[in-house]
DNA sequence: GTTGCGCAGATTTTT
DNA sequence: TCTGCGCAAC
């Protein structure tokens, strides 16, 4: 087998398959590329069947970069070859085993939004005032105790000293874990500890796995919880032929339980491991290299690693001051458009990183007023809409009829007469008579006679028999195969869901219907790649992946540097480099451990960059509302002079605020002051105008009351004849000038 | 039981 | 700036 293309601690990662071995690969290094290697190697060189081997990553993106780069390179079949994320994995395997553990394999998998809500229900029910006790804090101690592999019923639990079980928060966690299960729905850790909790109860199907899973590869190590280490571990315990790689430089996600003692601690737990490091940068240029090295070395939780490189040494990296957030946008959409006009570089050789995306806005409009195609790289929001959550709670009623969550969210919606007060007292009866929610309304729908003390009016009844039946028919559907869209449409049509939104008729209500729209799209392109379409597997496809189908077009990119991770592009704009913003304001108030993580995603940010790299500040920024002046990113000073040219842009030195940026502004070996000019924005015209007279095609002729927003935005408020107002939104609005 | 409004609160990152 | 929640009026 050819390992020419491979340097020499690349090679041996390759060539050393048997027993634990750590990679450390830093940023660039050609982990993938080994990685895909090492694994065509156990197969093709040692004859290991592609059933024996796992590969776990942390995201969805990395896990389809390296499917996609093996069937690239050679014929294994990746049908039997398994490479999935952790969360993936156990679904999977918790769907298979379910019945162990007392759950039904149509389980639902809650997101983070849901289990929220399933805290604040528990917490209402035990009468606590929600600002005593905040969801998010429960929400945050749940988590952290499943990321370090606690679960209800534990044995073996090393955590069982430091839990203290009377801890009221403990009990909140059972209350937590009892709706779940009851619920039959999971939560992202409970996958984890899921599995766990299966492995060290049923031994032989642990050794089931244990026998199949000859080699073990896990990417993105130090992404991992104590949690997964755990389960891994177990995996490996017979055959030990695990690899593990990691870069401890960019661990960018303690905050949800990745443990850097992982990696650190890797050599304590299997004191014959191999450990290789894979130092050589093949990406970026040698200023770029050197300056981030001198800003990671100032974290002391470290293996450390050499980073070098042998490309040249190229441009110095730009720190760009600017005198406020719209500067900001403006010096990186000009920048953007000189590369792409006067350099002929291409869009998708570019990237504007920040670190929230609530940033994300002032760039993006000013990329559009320079006709700049970009595409952010967001996180879900699609999914996070009210119409988009409901019809997605229809289906999981659809599929499980257990998740009351779901259904609770659904049996009023749109309105069918059944209020709050309604069904708590159907959820009562159903406690007592311990039946799930759906099981109640069933009964009450069949023998209506048998509970006439609960007293249902008949219009609550109708509408309960209504919507049981509806749910029952999708369900044979369901049962009939048919297609998730064919359920999809049944549901939004007949639930009268569709209709009412038509009805509305509002700006608001259009654009409802064009996201269930697309809503559809999704579920029939979900159709087009799988073989086997079921609404469980979208379901579970869209909660567990978030990345979107992304068409490699030229387009500049935008996306956090969370969300950048594993990425390279040539050019970089990284934005908002201020205190308060990054390192961010809740890191600078939590100690040094939470400012080296901040340290390391700016060295992920830094790193990403091939040719040329961006640093932008804004002396003053709108953040929530007010305008904050929050100084220069400390992680500024530690970038020394030599590899950078200081730009000054749009500000007046002397009238800073803060004094730390005069000291820092001297500091830059050469201050260059640059403009920017403004883009005058193209100003969009209004089609309409305050007091013009409208025919609107519904409710006839008005006056124009109030306008705001421009272009796609643009919305009137028309007061009619009879007094009544009435908001559009003009892209939608059947709606003509008159006078 | 429903709807609408106003207010407070929060906003890091995402499987 | 945006969202969710509670409360008051219909």
């Amino acid at each position: 087998m050819q390992l020419d293309h491979l340097n020499e601690s690349q090679q041996k990662a390759v060539l050393s398959t048997e027993g634990p071995l750590m990679i450390l690969a830093g940023a660039g290094s050609g982990k993938t590329r080994t990685l895909v290697t090492k694994i065509q190697y156990i197969i093709e060189e040692k004859g290991v069947s592609p059933y024996h081997l796992l590969a776990v990553t942390f995201s969805n993106k990395a896990a389809k970069e390296m499917r996609e780069r093996i069937s690239s390179q050679s014929d294994i079949d990746l049908g039997a070859l398994q490479i999935t994320t952790f969360h993936s994995f156990c679904a999977r395997m918790l769907r298979s085993e379910a019945t162990y553990l007392g759950l039904s394999r149509n389980f639902t998998i809650y997101d983070t939004t849901e289990s929220k809500s399933v805290i604040k229900n528990i917490l209402g029910k035990r009468g606590i005032n929600l600002k005593e006790v905040s969801p998010a804090q429960v929400q945050y101690y749940i988590d952290d105790v499943k990321n370090n592999g606690h679960y209800v019923g534990a044995k073996d639990d090393d955590l069982l000293d430091e839990i203290d079980k009377d801890d009221e928060f403990y009990q909140y966690f059972l209350d937590y874990e009892a709706e779940l299960h009851r619920n039959n729905a999971v939560d992202f850790g409970g996958l984890i500890t899921g599995v766990l909790n299966l492995f060290d109860n049923f031994p032989e199907v642990l050794a089931r796995y244990q026998k199949r899973y000859r080699y073990l590869l896990v990417d993105e190590y130090q992404d991992t919880n104590r949690c997964q280490f755990k389960l891994v571990t177990m995996i490996a315990h017979v055959n030990k032929n695990i690899c593990v790689v990691g870069d401890e430089d960019q661990s960018i996600y303690s905050w949800r339980g990745a443990d850097i003692r992982n990696i650190l601690d890797f050599e304590n737990v299997y004191p014959n491991a191999n450990l290789i490091k894979l130092e050589q940068n093949y990406r970026s240029s040698k200023n770029i290299i050197d300056a981030a090295t001198c800003v990671i070395s100032k974290n002391l939780q470290r293996k450390g690693k050499d980073m070098w490189t042998d490309n040249e040494v190229g441009d110095s990296i730009s720190i760009v001051e600017c005198k406020d957030d719209r500067v900001e946008a403006e010096f990186v959409a000009q920048n953007i458009q000189k590369l792409i006009k006067e350099h002929d570089v291409d869009g998708d050789e570019i990237a504007v990183f920040y670190r929230t995306n609530a940033q994300s806005r002032m760039l993006e409009d000013a990329l559009r007023t320079y006709k700049i195609a970009y595409r952010v790289v967001a996180g879900m929001k699609f999914y996070e809409r009210k119409e988009i959550k409901d019809l997605l709670s229809y289906l999981k009623v659809v599929v499980n009829d257990k998740d009351s969550l779901a259904l609770s969210r659904v049996i009023n919606t749109p309105v069918r007469g059944i209020g709050t007060r309604t069904l708590r007292k159907i959820e009562d009866e159903a406690l007592k008579n311990d039946l799930s929610l759906w099981e109640m309304i069933e009964k009450v729908v069949l023998s209506p006679d048998e509970y006439k003390y609960l007293k249902l009016t008949a219009k609550v009844k109708a509408g309960i028999s209504n919507f049981v039946s509806l749910v029952q028919e999708v369900k044979e559907l369901q049962k009939a195969e048919q297609l998730p869209s064919n359920c999809y449409e049944k549901l939004l049509m007949e639930s009268g869901y569709y209709e009412n939104l038509v009805a509305e008729n509002s700006y608001e209500s259009k654009a409802r219907l064009e996201n269930l729209d697309e809503l559809l799209s999704a579920i029939k392109q979900f159709e087009e790649t799988v073989e086997k379409p079921t609404l469980l597997d979208f379901l579970e496809t869209i909660t567990l992946d978030t990345s979107t189908s992304e068409e490699q077009v030229r387009e500049v990119s935008m996306m956090t540097i969370h969300g950048a991770k594993g990425l390279e592009y040539s050019y970089v704009f990284v934005c908002g480099v201020e205190e308060n913003v990054f390192p961010s304001f809740q890191s600078t108030e939590n100690g040094d451990e939470a400012i080296e993580e901040e340290r390391r995603l700016f060295y992920v940010a830094m790193t990403r960059a091939m040719k040329k790299l961006y640093i932008l500040f804004a002396q003053s920024r709108m953040l929530w509302g007010s305008i904050k002046f929050n100084g220069p990113s400390r992680f500024l000073d530690e970038i020394p002079e030599e590899y950078y040219k200081w730009l000054n842009v749009g500000g007046r030195k002397n009238r800073l605020p803060e004094k730390s940026f005069e000291d820092f502004s001297q500091a830059g070996s050469s201050i260059e002051e640059v403009g920017v000019s403004y883009a005058s924005k193209p100003k969009l015209k209004r089609k309409y105008e305050v007091g013009s007279t409208v025919k609107h095609k519904l409710y006839g002729v008005g006056k124009v009351l109030e306008c705001e927003g421009l272009g796609q935005d643009e919305k009137i408020v028309i007061l009619f004849p009879e007094g009544t107002r009435k908001k559009f939104l003009v892209k939608f609005a059947p709606l003509e000038v008159v006078k």
